[in-house]
DNA sequence: ATGTGATTTGTACTATCGTACAAAAGATCA
DNA sequence: TGATCTTTTGTACGATAGTACAAATCACAT
């Protein structure tokens, strides 16, 4: 009596269901979520819209099945990489192991799911954006975790520093991340063929190289004021 | 024969059209393009469907009007800005001038228009992650010119970093900005109310601070390739 | 006051949206 | 083969979308 993987687990065609998860995400990631109808996503995974009701209810339930799908492997791989990073002895390496134990995984394929983490960070990225309700919800008690550990471990690194512009410069981090994902062809554009926006190793290099100097830029309650001299003010 | 400037300028109500590009402004910046229906911008404004026809013509045109009222006063006071950083002698100083340049008119208003930068900079954050077909157009033509002058300043006053790091350097600051825009509460949120993200001083400082830095990061052809050692590797 | 042009209102049209649901089709096992 | 469960299809319904347009209303010059 040998259990065949068969009976529940196969549709018709080969997995119809993650058919329409892939085409969503995509969409998704590429238009947003408003600007994306059922029966787009079903056509484009050659599927009848009745068939994405069938399996995910309504839409919302549809984006809450594509972050489920991501959350757990993308924030594992990270806690792995970051454990990894924080046993870096040399203060210098280790803070850019940190970051990059953040940036990878947003770039790269979590694991074997469809796509790769790329077009989910996009994903994000877009819904942040648009302020969508069902991925506020979600990062809020998704991601809070992932963050507070990065930034705990970049404050470990940095001591020096406030925890607060620690925070501050994270959060620039994962927007520049964000955006690097948006719209790489303003990469392209902008250096006039030089750099390729969308090659993921450039960029992830690029983003760390830049991150690690701003983290380990000086305190801004210390410089800040003593700076601020002869530097043009901020009106006319 | 006085010429009051009243009979063509002058709508029943003060001025029911800028209260309409208010109103989409708004909406637009916080809820996307598409997830915001005529009906809601006329209801906001206290207008009628049909009055933002009347002056709109279309959905596209409204949105394209507010970019034509924010460009231009947004771009000549960053110029404005950017010139007299250019003659800011001290070279580090002259590089957070230029950044302050380009910074600051994001967050505060570009001129007497209503409202402030900041309102059409997260329009312009949100309308470029979803992807939108007019902003896209209007992007290309309006700020590639002064995001090249930009380059170039910084360019300038950091000669030995090749062009391509520069650029995307400046990405990540564009990205940094549209992200500290679009989702304030999340650095209130991860700082545990240490700080706040809806203060536009502190966000203007720690950005100017964090970019600074970031474009003095040794040239990444140079310095990636050397430091590559025993750095967690990209892959598990 | 009255005519005139600019604006606002009210309403209606068509298209498309998300979703529901019954019928058809396929798969699995007695 | 026939019974049963899962999946796909086809269709329909109410809601709402963008937009058009005629009527009503207002501001102002004469």
């Amino acid at each position: 009596m040998v259990r065949k993987p068969t009976s529940k687990e196969t549709a018709r065609k080969p997995n119809m269901r993650e058919a329409i998860l892939a085409a969503a995400e995509e969409l998704f990631a590429t238009n947003g979520f408003n600007a994306v109808s059922v029966r787009d996503i079903a056509q484009a995974a050659g599927a009848n819209p009745g068939s994405v009701t069938y399996h995910f209810k309504t839409k919302d339930g549809l984006l809450l099945e594509i972050y489920r799908r991501h959350c757990g492997p993308m924030n594992l791989r990270r806690s792995e990489l970051l454990a990894a990073a924080r046993r870096v002895r040399d203060l210098q390496d280790r803070l850019e192991a940190i970051v990059r134990a953040y940036v990878v995984p947003a770039f790269t394929s979590g694991s074997d799911l469809t796509g790769g983490g790329a077009r989910f960070t996009r994903l994000r990225a877009v819904m942040s954006a648009e302020g969508n309700e069902v991925a506020r919800r979600i990062i809020a008690q998704t991601f809070d975790d992932t963050s507070h550990a990065f930034i705990d471990a970049v404050h470990e690194s940095l001591p020096h520093i406030p925890r607060t512009d620690i925070v501050w410069r994270s959060h620039f981090l994962l927007g520049a991340l964000y955006y690097s994902l948006v719209t790489p062809d303003r990469v392209s554009r902008l250096s006039r063929g030089e750099a390729d926006g969308n090659d993921a190793a450039s960029a992830i290099e690029q983003l760390v190289q830049a991150t690690v100097a701003a983290f380990q830029a000086p305190a801004l309650d210390q410089a800040a004021p003593a700076r601020r001299r002869a530097v043009a003010s901020s009106k006319t």
